[in-house]
DNA sequence: AATGAATGAGGTTTCATTCAT
DNA sequence: GATGAATGAAACCTCATTCAT
């Protein structure tokens, strides 16, 4: 087994283990054991704990970060109602894909310390940036609604953040493509129908 | 200082520990120097760390659970919006009233343990069905659109819970009646507007 | 027991423990078990093994640098040789008076790293530069040969050290009066009687 | 690069690094870094880190103990002076040539463990006998002072390694020959000039 | 012979909790 | 009831040494 397999060997199983117990609950020997590694080993690899943690944080960021497409307005072949479904799919696709990891992203890597929270925190801004330049483009074509698109961004992250906890925490059961739909559809029309 | 009182103290200067610096950075030592009182008298009103953690958070849940009203659609001097938006007001002012649960709740209660994690779920599952069983309750009154309810429920909690994440941890600065109606606004026509 | 006392008992059986079994050797279990207390106890009371081991030399340090008497030419009631050996008897009194503490000093703490050595340097320059200082005094009055006095003042530190060491470590015995008139004749005359 | 090669370059690069960390400080793996070779090679040629640093050690005792030339008092071509001399810039010499082992000899060697003190205070004994002896020698040719011959080569052993110390700790600046001559004053003649 | 990945014993330190005063 | 000194379990990490390649 070469270096970069036994990383991996030992970054899966960390994964799990984290996963499964939660970031203080999870020791250094339960990763190993599942490993099947000597704790020296583990060292070897890591420089510490923390540091197993926030690389599979950072691989999970990256993962998602290249699961988002840019949206083509000019391109006639795809429409901009598929372009941004098929964004949603992707995420989703991404979360869903690895729930070990999203669970540990969604619950616990919250509040795990101040700096971890900066890390966050940078992570959702940055998704969030994304996003509102999406929507302030996508305001001055006419196909996002006027108002203030740094709130539509974080409620639209705060909504599909939710389901994909429930996903993983509660093991709540829905196939990718309703998601993906329930999605589109919240954000294309709410579900108030109220006359004021 | 009578016995409610020096408990009181207490559960406030923990509150703000466990809310600067997070669960487990903050040590017996920073609540009880925080309290003025000795090591030993915190254990006489509380359990263990644990357990004024925990009290904090179900006191917010109380709290918060107390803020949401039964929406009357019979009563025809008051709007059914009206009393969806004075729901929204209510919850938004209980977590903005008090930033520091708010942050304990959304960040440092998150992924602390297991059990924990299944106390916080139940906690949202609740919402989520009181708030479900309402939407399900419009649908058939026509002023919810037709779908998929629980999904609506989890996507509004999202919502509410990423803007009160961002306002608390990021210093997010709005107005309670503005994020009320953004809210209120998101929920009704959501802000997508294109033709499929 | 107060706490200056328990301070104290923790520091003595340290004191014991350094010297039996040398700096590394000597595991905080064998400190605590020697003073009776348990392991935390120790770190109520000293920041670690490094700080209490650093506490021991520098109490030795002031207690040999308070030994020390300033030398009285003036004095007519107490010829210079007198004080010269009281000086030199106060300050071997000092040593032998604890050999824990000297077998410390001129074994355990030397070489134990390259700060530990600045300090153990820093602290015989001082001693250095006080003999010194005598030294050149005495030149002026006639009562100490010309030369480098810098060299005589280390050349006697030299041999001080020399004979505590095999005192402390190889038990070498000799009564502490003896040891006095030793130095004192060494550093008068020499030994050699060569005609060159 | 034969074997014998191999290891002297071990050899000599371990010297540098115990003299340049201490004992402890220096870790295999600083060893073999500077040797350029591989941690296993390390064991290849030497038992263990204990085992290498004795060795050097040792070796610093041969080339010390062969720069000790034996006293001729028969041999009237050369003096006694002259040769008591010769047989201080020998060692002053053999120490001077060799800073880091003179280093590891007078710093990091002390207090290492129980076991090298044995070893080193054999040493010295075995220098302090061989001096002795010669003293001895000398008080029954007249030209050593009577009194106490063990004292004697204690305390000039002690001036010497005193000046060594500070010239390879603090990098006290003299000539050889101005170290010699200044310890052959000392031992002549003292610095005393107390009419007592 | 040389390599360097793997090992795991061992030691320091932290901190929630207890309990004698 | 209040105190705070004492406790000791528990967990991380280091690093000398081994051994398969």
């Amino acid at each position: 087994m070469d270096k970069a397999e036994r990383r991996q060997q030992i970054l899966l199983n960390a994964r799990d283990v984290f996963a499964k117990r939660g970031y203080h609950a999870a020791k250094i020997d339960d990763i190993v054991a599942a490993a099947g590694v000597a704790r020296g080993t583990f060292y070897l690899y890591f420089e510490d704990k923390r540091a197993i943690f926030e690389e599979i944080v950072d691989r999970t960021f990256t993962r998602i970060g290249m699961a988002v497409l840019r949206v083509e307005t000019e391109d006639p072949s795809r429409s901009v109602a598929a372009q941004i479904k098929e964004n949603i799919r992707r995420i989703v696709g991404a979360l869903i894909e690895d729930p070990a990891t999203t669970k540990i992203l969604l619950s616990d890597a919250v509040g795990l310390d101040p700096a971890f929270d900066r890390k966050l925190l940078s992570f959702y801004e940055e998704i969030g940036k994304l996003l509102e330049a999406s929507l302030i483009d996508g305001q001055s074509m006419g196909i996002v609604a006027q108002g203030d698109a740094h709130m539509f961004a974080i409620m639209t992250l705060g909504a599909l953040k939710e389901i994909m906890y429930h996903v993983v925490m509660r093991g709540l059961e829905y196939p990718q493509e309703r998601i993906v739909e329930e999605i589109f559809s919240f954000l294309s029309a709410g579900y108030l129908r109220i006359q004021p």
